[in-house]
DNA sequence: CCGCTGACTTCTGCAATCATAAGTCAGCTC
DNA sequence: GAGCTGACTTATGATTGCAGAAGTCAGCGG
């Protein structure tokens, strides 16, 4: 462990990464939202009823995440039936499901009732249980307490010794 | 794959376990803190400082936070100073860094500017850098789409063939 | 070309969140 | 026991988020 985090005032968070993911899916709607889009619904009125918001959040939200990239908006169209618009998952919003798994992660041992967790998600070559765990890049599994934050190219520094102080 | 999502109306997410870890820390300013906590931050007007928010709001989150069981309130002396209190991560909040760390990582992908991420958190045995994966019980890797959603003891049907539809 | 329907958008008003600034409070020092 | 300091709490007002209801819009079926 290095001694980074004694000069935590030494560093700015301008450009945290945690805060700028929360920046574009950081309301409780939008996390929402994805959830349900990882459930695989796809359409306006399915999204706001199974989600439990008014159409002005939905479509907020909805309009939001497709700007950010996460949805994209695909054209359809059922037999007989004039074409219309789905919100489908990209890449983008494909990689967040290990967010959405944390966090459902944390509710299932911290926030269930007796009767245990709603839904379960399994892997589908063997149907067990799926879970967000921490790892390395030497493959060692990580637990609680055995890492440490060290800089990054992006650091800004800031204060005394800090080279160019320009924002607060 | 079920078909349990062809059914998706059929259930309740009235206790889903992503709303419920939301309900707890689903806030913006709840995520921050609690990211400043596993930053070694423990003392009110670091918190306030660092985080970037207004006195109120980080005495309404601390307090949250501490009445949910994320954080506690532990006393401390400095040599000559008066009995102070600090704020410090119980077990519950620990196991809150799955979903920080799937947070940053998301961030560090796909929401950084040319410099690279501000934060790199390494694994104290081998200083290789940590990362959120999904896994499965068997322990096998799940990638993106090798999931599928089962129904959980906890599920709540509702709708025509449910047993007592009480709420909504 | 008219009505219908799903997909939104707009309007209105309420409730929660937040920053700024000022006030309170406890208890160690002197 | 008065002052000082860190740790909050209390106004106050602006901003955002949200629901419910009503309105708009596009295009297929008839």
């Amino acid at each position: 462990m290095t001694d980074l985090l004694q000069e935590r005032d030494a560093w700015s968070m301008a450009n945290c990464s945690v805060a700028r993911t929360l920046e574009i899916a950081g309301t409780r709607t939008a996390l929402l939202i994805m959830r349900e889009a990882f459930l695989g619904t796809r359409r306006f009125d399915d999204f706001a009823k199974r989600v439990g918001i008014g159409e002005p959040a939905a479509s907020a939200r909805l309009k939001e995440l497709t700007a950010a990239g996460l949805l994209e908006r695909v054209p359809y169209q059922e037999p007989g039936q004039r074409t219309r618009y789905a919100y489908q998952l990209t890449e983008k919003g494909r990689d967040f499901l290990p967010v959405l798994t944390a966090l459902r992660q944390w509710g299932d041992t911290w926030a269930t009732d007796e009767q245990g967790p709603p839904l379960v998600v399994r892997h589908r070559d063997c149907g067990a249980a799926v879970h967000a765990v921490l790892r390395c890049d030497d493959g060692h599994d990580v637990r609680l307490r055995e890492s440490y934050v060290d800089a990054g190219p992006g650091l800004i520094r800031v204060g005394p010794d800090a080279p160019e102080p320009d924002g607060a």
